[in-house]
DNA sequence: CTGAAAGCGCTTACAG
DNA sequence: CTGAAAGCGCTTACAG
């Protein structure tokens, strides 16, 4: 590996010249400039970023903490998966590379802000896993530039990208409405997770200005998963009074629930429309079509990469980024009843 | 951030005694050892890890190269999420990082061999993505510590990880003959794809042990993904002699060609009977179950960090690992005709 | 068991 | 526009 003296002295000039050519081009002289260009390719010569960065401070690493284990298993849902391509495609456009942060079984509170400091780390995106523990506050407090997914958190250079679940779910409502049905009811998220929260919040709001009665018993408590979908439309089913279209708030769950509406022998969106929530790969593929609220997965990327260079750079923490959530209808809810 | 200096000067040490006690604690006397470590928690001194990669050029990060954009949606595979997390947890036991490895647009051939090279990566995992340009050939004749998923690859000091395709498949065709079908198709991988020939592979290898004819007709390829099972499906229930079998080469495929079956009106098992491939989440829960050809999923991240790790450490490239591929009955093959 | 010194490969005021 | 020098924070023979 060529260093940046072998390549200054092969060009007759200083190594901090070599180092202007790459660093501050227009300062150097043009013809010195193309010059040591033209040796650095022909000597395959790299710049050594762990030199830069013990010289600069600066790493031009990201790193993203995805809080998973075997008893987590956040990180299996596809829709994180979706974005982390996204994520990593925006922050490598803006020069930064993604450093997947683990904590190698040191279970400490400050183990992430240690890893974090450790390797010169510019910045951080943390996807919430549903859990929140200590070792996250403190690196949101730590003063690292932090862009939290899908939940608020305090700190002093940290902000969130969230998509408008509230408003989602509030067109989900209406759409079934719209489609006439009044016997609807939710299958919601985790209470503890915020997209759980506020997709039954939504489903709340709309009730209310539809002036639909809010059933509590319509209300039954999912885990984001097919499994825990197929096990809440089943108590839902096994009520009294049957619902006659269900806003499901994400779309593994809606698959689970499509698939236990066909085990009691009814039929989609016949006898219960259904509306998901994602908009994952397999809501357009499974019949009849789940009709589904979308989330910007790309934005979720691009927005969170946005988010931590600017405060990279110097910014003040911006404000968060709600993201459009969009009706996607499908043969899940269609035609009106 | 506190140096090395400051602490040392805190102990009343040199900077070399306290690195000893980081890097080599057995040679430093007891007493100061204590004394060092003590005061280092005090303070939250914390090595520099881009200085000591500078001094040692050992970084104690692995590439992870896994090439995907918008057009070669690889990364969607759900296997592939499963694999990643089973990999970051098995490196970050051994002190390892995992560093997502992005091109950034610079579309050039040594684009990743040039990532690993400035940030003086230890070693690299690639996963194939059914692509292998360049830019990974170059990477893996390059001499940098390479373990590959799924894809043999020459070069100094490559290995590769894979479940036994052959046999796996063979294994599914065998279960099929058992519950008495005997016009076994398949939905295959691409073609191109190492997975895919050989799971075609141990179909045929499997028919013609039993004795079954081979039927061209009755081999159709797919994409792995959802949308391509459905589609290779409905040719085959085109044909004029439909199969009372197929073996899909893919879970997602399967489920696919389970909804082309039922939109045909017809059902499975009574049909048509289905095996699968991979064993991902969805095979145990969309009825009647899919029976498939589990892979070891946390093998592979523990197989390929393991490799990766002793080469780092001066081994030669050690044998490819081909993990067993288990078959997981569920309603989709049972019972029996 | 310990310290002084040199070195890892860069960058960046400073002076010219 | 350019160079000499100092410094970033560590490690590691070498000598004692």
């Amino acid at each position: 590996m060529a260093t940046i003296r072998e390549l200054a002295r092969l060009c007759g000039v200083s190594p901090a010249t070599v180092s202007r050519v790459f660093n501050n081009p227009k300062v150097v002289n043009a013809k010195t400039r193309e010059q040591v260009l033209r040796t650095a390719r022909q000597i395959g010569y790299l710049p050594n970023e762990s030199a830069r960065t013990l010289a600069t401070k600066k790493s031009f690493m990201v790193g993203l903490v995805w809080d998973t284990d075997h008893r987590r298993p956040g990180w299996r849902h596809p829709f994180f998966q979706e974005i982390l391509i996204g994520l990593k495609t925006a922050l490598s456009g803006r020069g930064y590379h993604l450093l997947m942060l683990a904590t190698s079984g040191e279970p400490t509170e400050d183990a992430y802000v240690r890893a974090v400091r450790r390797h010169n780390l510019d910045g951080v995106v943390m996807i919430d896993s549903g859990t929140w523990d200590p070792s996250l506050r403190r690196l949101a407090e730590s003063g690292i530039p932090c862009v939290s997914l899908d939940r608020p958190v305090q700190g002093p250079r940290v902000t969130y990208v969230t998509s408008d679940n509230v408003g989602g779910a509030r067109l989900a409502v209406r759409h079934l409405h719209e489609q006439g049905r009044r016997a609807i009811a939710t299958i919601t998220g985790p209470a503890h997770t915020r997209p759980g929260a506020e997709r039954l919040q939504g489903y709340q709001d709309e009730l209310a200005r539809l002036g639909l009665p809010y059933r509590p018993e319509f209300v039954v408590e999912g885990d984001f998963y097919l499994s825990g979908g197929h096990a809440a439309m089943r108590r839902l089913l096994e009520a009294d009074d049957r619902p006659d279209a269900v806003f499901v708030a994400g779309d593994e769950m809606a698959v689970g629930a499509l698939v236990a509406i066909g085990e009691a022998g009814l039929k989609v969106p016949e006898d219960i429309a259904l509306v998901g929530f994602d908009d994952i790969e397999v809501a357009a593929l499974v019949p009849p079509g789940l009709t589904t609220v979308a989330q910007d997965k790309d934005g979720f990327g691009i927005a969170a990469a946005e988010a931590v260079v600017s405060m990279i750079n110097g910014a003040d923490a911006p404000p968060p980024r709600i993201l459009p959530a969009t009706l996607v209808v499908r043969g899940s809810s269609t035609p009106p009843l």
